[in-house]
DNA sequence: AAATTTTTGTAACGTATCTAACAGGATGAC
DNA sequence: GTCATCCTGTTAGATACGTTACAAAAATTT
């Protein structure tokens, strides 16, 4: 934007001397419910500021607009940038490099899918599924699609160490039905399913679901049909400049989660990572020192 | 007010499921940048989501107003109570939970992880890489660690429909010797390698670099051993208030490079792509529709 | 595979909204 | 005190807006 970095409350109070008694009366009724009065339709603001509505429309364009429609629409874009928060602010991620160099363009996507994420995320239901999924009771399977098999594999490994009984099911694989001739009420399947949402995956969901499983779905933000039989959704904005989708998101997530399961079953994950460190340790596969 | 306590961004969050796809889609946009969208004319919106004006007249009703400008000047209320308030806070991630909530900490550390690490990439060694990558004239393997190679899929994933002669060396593997049989001082190496540092992975970087080969490496802020034999080391900071580390800043990096390359090489990914689409298609995988 | 229900867009309508023109009123100059 | 200028409100018209009714398309059921 060209003549900015002044909102429009700064450029009213500006020239609020070179404005008449009506209109200066008019000014003061926008700037006190700033935006919000401005906003709405120019009679409801002429009668809030008693004053009538041809010198609204004067006021505005005095103030350099070319009507009251341009007037608000500016308004909002205010409002936008407003919303998008301090950490928009930021100039670059990576200095020395332009804000056009694809590692700003990237990461500004990213964090901006991350914060309308979390925002919409429902703590209660949050904690539900880590309480669920530490349920040493309840076998738990995890499965993803042609990408998101990897994240999956992510959960599981951690899972792994935090609890017993956990199943990586792999997407390609023909054995989905041996996988589900045991399952019960008593078993959780943690899906991941972006988009393009896979018929594979959908069909599993719904054996399970049949059976009687709890469902606890990772999903993007148009949610996969998989929803529609999940007892808890966790959607994530996945938007990229680029011609694929960003995973980092819902990496995002499933990490927290893990972090919250482990402290959840601290008691016992602690044991399990020493045991697990004591056998890394006999088969030399890390290396001691840095 | 009566029935508050509730946003309208609450509420449309609330009754996202019994909306239909066209309202979804529209819900999204008006949470997109919330409140601003909504101000707007009702065609500017319709057009903004993609959907029709009368879809837009029809979902409002749905959720409870009387009518479009009923819902403006509830927004406007909205938004007149939150001027009113203590400073607009957004020092949380997630609305109702406590900034001492997992999800607003473990989010605070992963975004400090980002701003530390992307400071420091140098945007030259980034650019050269990705150069580098995209040659199809060099073959390229990437190998992971017990966690890392996850990562290493997902590179893997997308680099396979870039680009041919691409190979992802699974990290459990004992055929390691028969990868670099023919490895030239044409290969490229792309090595991950986070704390713990894997003796396997190291060796596998020293006999690559032995046969001449590029390596390019991702590591933590400490840096693997590897980072002494490769060409290029692109170190993030993993660090999160858990037991592990945090990929998400590794894969917002690879994220990032997977698209520079896709751009690098867009006249061949193109039609790759386009290939790889009727393949699916053919063999059914993916859902035709939402 | 056909039929029914649901969803979505197009078109037309009535209305609220904004603006332009005009006239009455206030203010200041001489 | 009268005139000129500027400001403000009333009126009326044009336009854009939101809504309703209808038809096409999609999805789901039989």
């Amino acid at each position: 934007m060209s003549d900015n970095d002044f909102t429009i409350a700064d450029r009213i109070q500006q020239q609020l001397d070179q404005l008449t008694r009506a209109e200066r009366q008019l000014a003061h009724t926008i700037l006190e419910n700033y935006p919000a009065s401005g906003l709405g339709p120019l009679s409801t603001l002429a009668k809030g500021a008693g004053v009538s509505a041809p010198t609204v429309a004067r006021m505005v364009q005095k103030l350099g607009f070319g009507g009251y429609p341009e007037f608000q629409a500016e308004l909002r874009e205010e409002l936008k940038a407003k919303a998008k928060g301090p950490i928009a602010k930021h100039d670059t991620w990576t200095k020395g490099a332009s804000s056009g160099h694809v590692l700003n363009r990237f990461t500004d996507a990213v964090i901006d899918n991350i914060r309308h994420s979390l925002g919409q995320i429902d703590t209660a239901t949050f904690d539900a599924a880590c309480a669920l999924l530490v349920d040493a009771d309840r076998p738990v399977s995890i499965v993803g699609g042609r990408i998101t098999h990897t994240l999956a594999e992510y959960l599981f490994l951690h899972m792994q160490v935090i609890r017993p009984d956990v199943t990586h099911i792999e997407s390609t694989s023909n054995t989905w039905p041996h996988y589900l001739l045991d399952v019960t009420g008593n078993d959780v399947f943690v899906v991941f399913d972006m988009r393009r949402y896979e018929n594979n995956t959908l069909r599993l969901a719904e054996m399970a679901h049949a059976a009687g499983a709890k469902i606890i779905l990772f999903t993007d933000q148009w949610r996969s049909p998989v929803h529609r039989v999940a007892d808890m959704t966790f959607s994530s904005r996945i938007v990229a400049p680029s011609a694929w989708d960003s995973m980092a998101t819902p990496l995002l997530l499933i990490e927290t989660m893990i972090s919250a399961m482990q402290d959840l079953n601290w008691d016992n994950t602690r044991g399990r990572i020493e045991r697990l460190e004591d056998m890394f340790d006999q088969t030399k596969l890390f290396r001691k020192f840095t």
